[in-house]
DNA sequence: CATGAGCCGTACCGTACGTTACGGTACGGC
DNA sequence: GCCGTACCGTAACGTACGGTACGGCTCATG
């Protein structure tokens, strides 16, 4: 089990200088060279080793550090009537696509993978752990609080929360990683968000339809 | 415009070394080497760049034979009956997520993604085409088929395609390509297909329901 | 003021790897 | 039998980069 989703403090200046690795991960992926983080950071790599260890452990820092910044709004599961439950999977999967189609995310979870092809470094799991995971936390219980409500109906929230981020995601995730250069408008998020959140509730709502959610 | 699928023809002796960089793909990711590459394939490193050009001719190479030997079954869209056409989806599903979750395409991803974020190699358009894109190309005539027969309900038959991509994938691929280490056995496969391709018939099934398709 | 810690800039080392070069071998055609 | 071609095996070259060492600067602390 991962331990702490953030167990790591930068003082200001190692955040300037995360900042800094960060733009340069974005602007030239994996080709991101331990001279180059310090020399756009202003400082000097016997720093840099002092700090982060070893190229893993600045890697690793920046992540971490990218996942403290990224806020998912929280969504209070009090508003249970059907709008606001459907208000809120569509806010969140706003935010989830917006954060997910961002170049920080797409740089992020390139170099992520590119180490879980060789080494056995934990970038993966850390990516794996603050991005995908820590959203279905955030989701699941507004579903739960859908499901008491009885405006919801599934077994499983982990499999209905798989369920709306596939129909939210789609290809979308694997085309950008691959470099598909599909411009990401902010209105295109919207359309998609609302379109998926149309289709879980299709799928998972408890209304009078009857037939939707069988397990055969 | 990506011109042909499959423009790459080579002598069975190519094809040997290319299934031994495969192979080595498969178990040492990014880190393949030409030295491996050569001592694996037992030919020299001279013979590789004479056939190849460079290290990313070798691996668009790999790209390539490896799409021209990934079949998906042919679907004949012409079992227009409700339970043919349900058989035929399902069917695709198992395959394409068998393929998907398969090593050889968890590897080949990984080199294509990372390098999509450093240099302007082709390797992640080429994944596309053969991967994604081809497989779009397969289940559409399905899909239109069924529309055609009024068994199915969408607008646009590319959309009716991510979405079932959506169902079917899930989170599934971003996690296996971040090392989450699940193991995909081929009954989850089977499992997760017919999963899909309910909820795909649920949503744009053109059975009497009447409100699942609507757009806002 | 003295001191020492922390940091910058830079030079440097070791190594891995892509790429090239070259000697040696097998084989089909003249 | 000789030549050209294609291939193997290996050595060598150039470069890029991770990691280390060191001199000099700044600044807080005693």
């Amino acid at each position: 089990m991962p331990a702490t989703l953030v167990d790591f403090e930068p003082t200001p200046r190692q955040g300037e200088v995360l900042d800094a690795a960060l733009g340069l991960l974005v602007s030239a992926g994996d080709a991101l060279t331990m001279s180059a983080v310090a020399r756009q950071a202003k400082c000097s790599k016997e720093t840099l080793y002092n700090w982060f260890g070893d190229r893993q452990g600045l890697l690793t820092a920046i992540v971490k550090w990218q996942a403290s910044k990224v806020g998912i709004p929280e969504i209070d599961p009090t508003r249970l009537d059907a709008q606001g439950l459907r208000r809120s999977i569509e806010n969140f999967g706003q935010s989830l696509l917006g954060v997910l189609t961002g170049e920080i995310s797409v740089a992020l979870n390139r170099v992520a993978i590119s180490h879980a092809g060789s080494d056995h470094s934990q970038l993966g799991n850390i990516v794996l752990h603050n991005g995908r995971f820590a959203m279905g936390r955030r989701l699941k219980p507004v579903l739960e609080a859908g499901r008491a409500a009885g405006l919801l109906n599934f077994e499983n929230s982990e499999e209905a929360f798989r369920s709306f981020f596939g129909l939210l995601v789609r290809d979308t995730q694997i085309r950008l990683l691959l470099g598909d250069a599909e411009a990401t408008s902010p209105g295109q998020i919207n359309t998609d968000a609302a379109r998926a959140t149309e289709q879980f509730i299709a799928l998972f709502g408890a209304f009078p339809s009857g037939d939707t959610s069988p397990d055969p």
